[in-house]
Parts: C-alpha cells; sequence; structure tokens
DNA sequence: CAAAGGTCCTGCTCGC
DNA sequence: TGCGAGCAGGACCTTT
C-alpha cells in the first residue's frame, strides 16, 4: 500500500509517542509476515526504552539501545499509536504496549510487511545495505542515474523501480514522474537522455516532496483509530486514469503492464 | 477471476 | 562447458 511519503509520514505519525517511551509487552497474533515474526523481541524489548526512530526506503526502523526493529508496511500495512485497550481488530498482527497505557499496533491485510529485529546497527541489516540511494537525497542526481542507465535494456519504469538504483519510487510514483517528465515508460533505460534523466530526477523529488507535505496534514489525526494515513490525495495526472485524456494534450491516457505492474501513460506526451 | 500501491527469491538466458 | 550477471516470472497473502 504506502509509497514512500506513507511511510515517511507514517514514521513521524509514531515518533513523537513512541521515542522516550518504554516497552511494557509485545503481543503477537501471527506467525509470520513476509518473514517470521521473531518471539524473542517479547522478552528482549521488556523495560526498553525507545531512543529514536528512523526511516530508510520504505522502512522504517526503531531503535533502542540493544537493538532496533525493522518494520516494512508491505502493499496493505499500517503502524499507528492508540489507547491501549482499544479492541483488537481483524489483521492486526502486532501490538507494543507502552508503560503509558498507549500501544503501537501493526496492521498489514495481506501479510507482505515485515516486523523484524537486529541487535546491530539496522543500516547494516542484509535487507537494508543492497539499497540505492533516497529519492530526496543529493546522492539522486542526473549524473548518478544516468550511470546506472548504462547498457541497461530494461524499460525505464522498471530500471528506478529497482531498489538497487534508488529506492521510495513505487508504482504510483513512477508512472506519474515519468508522465511529468514526458518518457514513455517502456523505454529502454540506457536510451533515455540525459537531459530526460535530469527532468526524471527532478520532477521525482518534486511528486514526492508534494506528497510527504500533503501526509503532513494527517498528522494531527493520528492518534485516533482511523488516523493511519492512508494513501494520499496527491492529484494523480495519469495513474489509474486510463481512457481519460491527458491533461496535457487529451488523448487517452493508456494502460498497459510493464514489469508485471500496470503502468499508465500518455503515447502522447510520453515518448 | 483478476488485480491491488512491494519486493525477495528462483531459475532461466545470455555473454564472456 | 562453466560461471556470473541480469532479468522475468513466481511467490507471499487477503480483499474487492
Amino acid at each position: 500500500m504506502p509509497e514512500l511519503p506513507e511511510v515517511e509520514t507514517t514514521m513521524r505519525g509514531i515518533e513523537p509517542y513512541i521515542v522516550g517511551e518504554t516497552v511494557n509487552k509485545i503481543t503477537i497474533r501471527t506467525d509470520k509476515l513476509r518473514w517470521p515474526i521473531p518471539t524473542t523481541i517479547k522478552r528482549l524489548l521488556k523495560g526498553k526504552e525507545i531512543l529514536s526512530v528512523e526511516r530508510r526506503a520504505k522502512y522504517i526502523f526503531i531503535n533502542t539501545d540493544i537493538g532496533s526493529l525493522i518494520v516494512h508496511l508491505g502493499m496493505t500495512g499500517s503502524l499507528r499509536v492508540i489507547e491501549g485497550k482499544t479492541p483488537v481488530q481483524k489483521h492486526e498482527h502486532i501490538d507494543v504496549l507502552f508503560n503509558n497505557g498507549q500501544v503501537m499496533r501493526y496492521k498489514d491485510a495481506r501479510k507482505f510487511g515485515a516486523f523484524l529485529w537486529t541487535k546491530d546497527n539496522p543500516h547494516e541489516h542484509d535487507l537494508i545495505t543492497r539499497l540505492g540511494p533516497e529519492p530526496l537525497s543529493k546522492a539522486f542526481n542526473a549524473e548518478y542515474l544516468f550511470q546506472t542507465c548504462r547498457n541497461k535494456k530494461v524499460a525505464i519504469k522498471v530500471h528506478i523501480m529497482n531498489q538497487k538504483h534508488v529506492v521510495g519510487i513505487g508504482n504510483i510514483y513512477a508512472s506519474e514522474a515519468l508522465f511529468k517528465s514526458g518518457i514513455s515508460p517502456t523505454k529502454a533505460a540506457h536510451r533515455v537522455s540525459k537531459a530526460k534523466l535530469e527532468l526524471l530526477v527532478k520532477e521525482s523529488k518534486k511528486t514526492l516532496k508534494a506528497a510527504i507535505k500533503q501526509g503532513g496534514t494527517t498528522l494531527q489525526d493520528y492518534i485516533n483509530p482511523d488516523g493511519a494515513p492512508g494513501y494520499f490525495a496527491i492529484k494523480l495526472k495519469v495513474y489509474g486514469k486510463q481512457g481519460l485524456p491527458c491533461p496535457n494534450c487529451a488523448k487517452p491516457i493508456k494502460s498497459k503492464v510493464i514489469g508485471q505492474r500496470n503502468s499508465f501513460y500518455c503515447s502522447g506526451c510520453q515518448k
């Protein structure tokens, strides 16, 4: 479900409620998400204080002085802080109860997410070390992207969704950023000009930033049972708009499966 | 029945 | 032929 802006908002949403709090009890109601949930955290984390919260790609790190929880929301996950007595609903798999009576609750219908533990620096975890640069960092720039595209025949959309090259650009924002840059999603990565890649970098950052900014507005409701951020009401130009007129040229928006993901584009504006 | 916003893993193909 | 890299497809799971 969530793309990077939703993960960033989730991180910012839970941070003020859990940093400085002490874990009272952890309840786990399912064996596994993408991977088994380590039951050792029940014992390890009891009485431990949350020191900080970080985001890397779409992973959230919840740090203590003995290690870190590594949380991924998959496609349908959410993480929110609510009153500990709030009744548990379907698909709410994990509760981290704090001494102040509030609980951080993890929900994930499709169980594509992850809830892991590492006693080491989470940035050095196997899942993390191979990730490409953050899309909003300076490391993600035209020159860098151009280098990663060299000799790559895969579709540019598949390329930018590959976390090895850059993290956090999901299916929706990939379609949107390519539209705004005038690049056909099916074009082979090595055939996209450097100038176009520069535009793509710029538009990707712009789109993500705008979404994060919007996400901030949901924070005030965060502690409410229904306050978990859903998919932001960003004005999408092409995603999910097949058949509707292109906002630029009025030609109907097309949809096509590229790399097993549905993709949306305008054949008039994107070359 | 297909598809849904993610991403790891397996196994194939290609080029050296 | 053997090997690694790169890539496509399958897999995970539930809801609509």
